[in-house]
DNA sequence: TCTGTTAATATGTATAGACATTATTTTGCC
DNA sequence: GGCAAAATAATGTCTATACATATTAACAGA
């Protein structure tokens, strides 16, 4: 019913039998006059299959020698690190922010190195909410030198996050997933028992070599995963 | 000094500009037919640009309307799930696998839901460390009709994990990252505390619908992060 | 004014060929 | 045999063109 191109259909048959372990790592993979012919098609519609292949850093191709199956370095998943507010909305629950703090500081020596900026900076804590429920506690630190526009935000009704990633772009971005014990102050907020296990979640992005915004969230342990795939049903 | 291929150069100079935010995110491009003008090239060798620019999510196209900044969606980081052995030996610590039970049985029902088979199953317990510091727990099961070899695995010098690494190819897979608190026995492997917090992760990999293992891996807490980015410097 | 049809436009796919680049293999010479 | 030059084989880049497809915009009819 949908007409699957060319290039497609031969991108897919060989991921899918690198994917399959028909082709391992290291094994050579037909020459593009071979599959030309065997899909009777040019040499360019091959070519651009293979190089999709290579961009994905499922082939290495050296010339001369052939296109080869590339072996996978690290297991790299895909990982799903949704807005919050988004992410709570789309499982069909009502989601509530909830801001505790609100101030625009100089950085002290800390934050200037956390940030690795010394411009002022936004500093904002606040807790959302599924369902009522406390799910995340939230502290971020926002570079006000790239993001003037958001001293004008009203971040008691929008989340700082889901303001940003409307009207700030980035370029590069590093996630870090640990476990804590919560600490005394959030495990208030949350209305968790001290001490009780959180998810940690801390996010940093840049633009260039300028540092966005850091955010670390705390997530009751039971209410919230992370889920990251591989495969073809992406 | 080093011919920059054509294709190649237009695509770094939008990414630039795109990361240089001069180009935001919603932005139009100059439609092929300008950038051809533009570049005195052919529009194929435009299409190239944009084409990979728009497979790695930098671009939106859409026919009729344009190329447009896509704005970069939180989801979609790169995690990697290293073999823990492989793992910490990178890191330049000395890596030890322990193993604690090991034994072939026929799935209960709980298992046979949990693995999606009814076939025999390996299940094996142990403790991975790190400087001989106890870094995570593992609990595993292996589905022995799709893995008949690992029954004969050294299971004591190997963890399964790497033994799987190297002779099993799979299809798809998927990671859920939580925290909870260590049950007892597990705190009382690891040496930690009781109800003490820890980082769990569980994957699962399936070889076409079948399930060929799944492991649950409890870390100490801040013996261990996992780290996702998103970015040009891969 | 609304609605359905048609035309215009930007991207998508594919072709056939030319020449460039880079390893590898073969050849020819000492 | 050992070694350097030349042939060769694979991918890399680029062109010019053709037609397909999706979406917007313009237009006509009720």
């Amino acid at each position: 019913m949908k007409p699957v191109p060319l290039h497609e259909r031969i991108r897919a048959e060989i991921e899918s039998a690198i994917m399959a372990g028909h082709l391992r790592p290291g094994d050579r993979i037909p020459k593009e006059t071979e599959l030309m012919a065997q899909y009777d098609c040019a040499r360019m519609t091959v070519n651009k299959a293979l190089s999709a292949l290579a961009g994905a850093g499922m082939l290495e191709r050296r010339k001369r020698a052939g296109s080869f199956v590339a072996r996978p370095r690290a297991q790299s998943m895909v990982l799903d690190v949704p807005d919050l507010a988004a992410a709570i909305a789309a499982r069909g629950q009502r989601y509530r922010w909830d801001i505790a703090s609100r101030k625009i500081t100089a950085p002290d020596r800390a934050q200037a190195e956390a940030l690795g900026v010394s411009a002022k900076v936004l500093s904002v804590t606040g807790v959302h909410f599924a369902e009522e429920l406390p799910l995340a506690f939230e502290e971020r630190m926002v570079n006000l030198a790239l993001v003037p526009g958001i001293a004008d935000a009203d971040l008691s009704q929008t989340p700082p996050g889901s303001w940003l990633i409307a009207h700030v772009p980035w370029t590069e971005a590093e996630n870090r997933i640990s476990a804590a014990a919560a600490p005394p102050a959030i495990a208030r907020a949350l209305g968790m028992a001290r001490g009780a296990p959180c998810l940690v979640l801390e996010r940093r992005t840049w633009r260039g070599p300028d540092t966005v915004t850091r955010v670390r969230q705390y997530f009751v342990a039971d209410r919230y995963e992370l889920v990251a795939r591989f495969g073809p049903n992406l």
